[in-house]
DNA sequence: AATTATACATACACACATGTATGTATGTAT
DNA sequence: ATACATACATACATGTGTGTATGTATAATT
């Protein structure tokens, strides 16, 4: 029953997929291994070899998932557009993909199911904790640019705003997946209007 | 060991405050009987003498905290305010709320817990839903008043106000019970200013 | 005062998921 | 070709939580 290297890195990201859909769909705790090794087709003792225990394979899952998400907002903090428009482009993409991207869905599934869960988790917590604040001084570091071009509003600083930002894009997110699969509102409709809406509340009404 | 009808109704309301923490903090699945029941200062056994099971303790903490909600929303709806007024103490009211009412506190956290969670749940996520929609309704409604004294924006069209009034709360609120021992932000002295925020972003500038 | 129903506490049986130990077939190195 | 390591499958031991059965002290009823 040995496999051949490639063999068993495809079955590796069986079973991280499996988990995902698994650990988002129910949460940590209520996840059974059993579902996961049938769902990639194979037995628990699949999981036992390629992760440590339950907790490491939630833990490599994670990761992977958060890796992803920095790499593709990067993507977008790279690009050489204007500010205010890189600003658009940031709160869009992160909405639609949401739709569009089953990895990214599922990133965002699993940082919102570990808000509660097992103590062990904690180091996981920690984490997404940092990886949040660093989401939080790009966002700052964007915002700054905006002001200094003036499109921002004088009376919301900039701290507001990032904070802001990022608890309306865990609102929308949130709501959206709580609501799934048959979600209130389609994200290919109404994203954009929602992003122009908030963008409304921190930017100068003349700045498009 | 018999107690007086009282008694035995104290230690039905403690049992479900305990569990309201509980459950709150670490999420339904995660969540033993046992620590809920010494939290309550008994045993397992009132907890069965009370409640069918784990899942009709749940049922009945998240009917009570539903209903509380429902009924501290509908004296603002039902006051006999302008239109506005009302939309902008509605939003002020959910907010202070989380800071000062803890069963109210623990009602938003319990509907944030269940996104996920077991299969068996599914009704109560049916409620919920119907819940969210209900206050989706109500929120339209106060909307179009808003409307038709010509104070939202025209660009802006009820539906997407209300989705975007829901998620934002849900952002505000969700970040801030996240970080809820030692919050970012203080409720008491940010919220009007976050409600002012929103509220520019559907409401025409001169509206207040 | 005796009896019954109540409001739990205690004890127990059962299910179930995790983790581990062991088996095994196959790829790979020599 | 033989030996060994790999990539799992299978079997098992263990803990742990739920639900239930039973015990019991006390309030309520007669």
């Amino acid at each position: 029953m040995k496999r051949t290297p490639a063999e068993a890195e495809a079955t590796r990201l069986r079973l991280l997929e499996a988990a995902a859909g698994i650990f988002g769909k129910i949460g940590f705790a209520a996840a059974r291994l059993e579902d996961i090794a049938r769902a990639a087709g194979v037995t628990r003792g699949a999981i036992y070899w390629h992760f440590k225990d339950k907790h490491d394979l939630f833990r490599s899952l994670m990761q992977l998932r958060m890796a992803r998400i920095s790499e593709q907002l990067a993507a977008i903090y790279l690009s050489d557009l204007p500010p205010v428009t890189k600003l658009r482009q940031l709160l869009l993409e992160s909405l639609l993909n949401l739709e569009t991207d089953a990895d990214y869905r599922s990133g965002i599934q699993l940082a919102l199911s570990i808000g509660l869960e097992e103590e062990r988790l904690t180091e996981l917590r920690k984490r997404r904790r940092e990886h949040i604040r660093m989401m939080i001084e790009h966002l700052e570091q964007l915002l700054q640019e905006c002001a200094q071009t003036g499109v921002l509003r004088p009376e919301v600083t900039v701290r507001q705003a990032a904070i802001g930002l990022i608890a309306w894009y865990d609102g929308i997110a949130g709501f959206w997946l709580r609501t799934s699969p048959r979600p209130l509102f389609k994200l290919a409709d109404d994203a954009p209007a929602l992003v122009e809406l908030v963008l409304r509340s921190i930017l100068l009404p003349e700045s498009d």
